[in-house]
DNA sequence: ATTATCTATAGATCTATAGATAATGC
DNA sequence: ATTATCTATAGATCTATAGATAATGC
């Protein structure tokens, strides 16, 4: 008993054959569409343009998806998902021991780097776009708030190596955190596609004034984290 | 002799009486402009949207500019211009050593971030738009980057300062930099915009693995600066 | 029977141009 | 005469729905 690529579908074939047939067309459409929407912008993308990108007829969307708004709804969902999954296991493993913080951060900045650098067609900077501010979006605004107050928690806990540093407001401190991070965004749109996310970790831990012993101790601790 | 203020213009009255007589019709439609932009995307602002901001007829708009992308391509360059020729001035007056570099790399920081607090609707959240990347608008980009490159190379130059640090490379250090000062931006975003200029560029040059001595020399040299 | 497409199109935009009009400037 | 608006509109979209069609599934 072989196993044999199922290449057909239930369904009226395409007028232009299928490029992809190995995603279902829901996907397809996705990824299709989050390439324009960061490359071209949410309100400068057709339907039309996604539908041609995609290989099938405008209308056909709307079968997939209620409109344009919920392409964008789903895109933005699955951006910041698997971030906030992870900030919340490392901020509670970690507690409040600064160490154990300052590791932590490490891991989870090197981790988001890391998931920035190879989303497909630099999604993480979905975000950036100003329509996903509208007010139907803010489920996904809540979940990324909530990665940025880890980010927070982290830094500020883990800080306290640190006495000789000033002390920034912790709401800058993680809208700074994440700066840091998402430098990875504007580096992929210029071209430049290999980011050490080690460097990137260790900068966010230098930030919160951690002198270059302790940004070792905590890279090294960090590898010890599942 | 009295001075009058001139409160009316050549040309036939709008037919809504101007909200604003003091600005220039230019600058009105500049300032109506970057708000529906930055705050529901480019391609989802439509002409009309701005006229009706202003208080004119949608069709009075292509009396100013030829068409909605000449709107945003000033606005693109009023963004970046200040920053960028402050930039170029300070590596100058800085040249090669490392202290002034610091010096100079507070002093970019802190007027960035004040700049960026004050822009009339966040308005240095331009370039974050998809279609400013659009080649139509390359001029403004080469700016930017040249902005960008200042920060690398007063980085790179400051952190002589801190041996034991590790070794960035110095594009993705420059954008480390941009994205520390812009934190500004989310932050506005997010409704908050008390944000002192002196964390935001003493953050920067901890970033770079100056230590809280080195740092507080920087601020204090840079306050010399002109 | 169900699924996933297709064709066709209504109705609502949207950009930009043409030409008229009502002020000020000289 | 010049300036800055207005009204009107052409022509090109754009989103979403209705209903037909051509596959697979049972």
């Amino acid at each position: 008993m072989t196993i044999v690529e199922k290449t057909t579908r239930a369904g009226r074939p395409r007028a232009i054959p299928d490029a992809t047939p190995g995603l279902p067309p829901r996907e397809q459409i996705l990824l299709a569409a989050a390439e324009l929407f960061v490359n071209q912008g949410f309100g400068s993308t057709s339907t039309r343009a996604i539908a041609d990108a995609v290989g099938m007829r405008q209308a056909s969307l709307y079968y997939h998806f209620a409109g344009k708004d919920d392409i964008l709804a789903e895109l933005l969902e699955r951006s910041v998902r698997p971030s906030t999954d992870l900030a919340v296991r490392l901020l509670d493993q970690a507690g409040a021991d600064p160490r154990a913080c300052a590791a932590a951060l490490y891991a989870l900045a090197a981790s988001d780097t890391a998931l920035l650098s190879r989303a497909p067609h630099n999604i993480g900077s979905l975000y950036l776009i100003p329509e996903a501010r509208d007010p139907r979006f803010d489920a996904f605004r809540a979940q990324r708030d909530e990665l940025q107050q880890v980010y927070g928690r982290l830094g500020h806990r883990a800080r306290a190596l640190a006495p000789g540093s000033d002390d920034t407001p912790e709401p800058l401190l993680a809208a700074l955190l994440m700066q840091t991070v998402e430098v990875v965004i504007p580096l992929r749109q210029a071209g430049m596609s290999s980011i050490e996310a080690s460097d990137v970790a260790r900068s966010a831990l230098r930030l919160i004034g951690l002198n270059p012993t302790q940004v070792r101790a905590a890279a090294a601790d960090a590898g010890l984290l599942t």
